[in-house]
DNA sequence: ACATAATATTGCTAATTAGTAATATTGTCA
DNA sequence: TGACAATATTACTAATTAGCAATATTATGT
């Protein structure tokens, strides 16, 4: 079990990945795509963000090697190329729940 | 089991705690401090990076309460809040080894 | 070929932020 | 108290980027 810290190029690799994951539009189309793959239009429907902008941020997923594209007649299909992003947002929602019922806990024993 | 997704203001927030592990120097600070606490000095002094630099980012982490802080005597610790974030951590680091593994397979089939 | 629908790209602006040097604050010791 | 060491803050610059409107590209059906 070796204990050697991670060199500054891999620090940028695991960097670039969580900057992927840091944009609330960026999550929101991952999370609906969790279901099953959609196509950019569907996307554009499912949240509310214009559709050129959409249209960006899943090229930076797909350019990231998140999203895989399929190409459909005149539609084109994203789908999740790799479902531990879906673990690494479990983690997060874990600690986020956790501390929000920690910060309640406080509230409350104040309130007595 | 439940199928809502995150709202925007939850997807806020996951994407807050991502940007926090989004910057290399911060997550060599992190990683530095995984054995046990440090000093600023110290930790200035196992990175590379200026004493102003290092201390802007601790105080980023510490407020979102990444970090705990602890004065003694004229130092002042850090230490990790909570331990997860090196479950992120090494979910991404194996991701990211896993793609190169990948990777090195094409190269050395295409090599033969 | 043409009109139309779906998606991608371009050019732009506004906002955010890492890193730095200089300076301020805080604590220790004599 | 004064000098010094450790840490924090300030003011700034340069670089990055999300979001948008407008436009370009690509595929379909007639």
């Amino acid at each position: 079990m070796a204990k050697v810290l991670l060199n500054q190029d891999q620090l940028q690799a695991v960097a670039k990945l969580f900057e992927l994951l840091a944009e609330p539009s960026r999550l929101d189309i991952l999370q609906n795509l969790k279901k099953k793959p959609l196509s950019v239009g569907q996307i554009v429907d499912a949240t509310n963000a214009k559709q050129s902008n959409i249209s960006k941020q899943l090229g930076i997923l797909h350019d990231a090697g998140l999203l895989k594209r399929e190409r459909q007649g005149n539609l084109i299909f994203y789908s999740i190329a790799d479902p531990m992003i879906f673990d690494l947002c479990a983690l997060v929602c874990g600690k986020l729940r956790k501390d929000a019922q920690s910060q309640l806990a406080i509230v409350q024993s104040l309130a007595k």
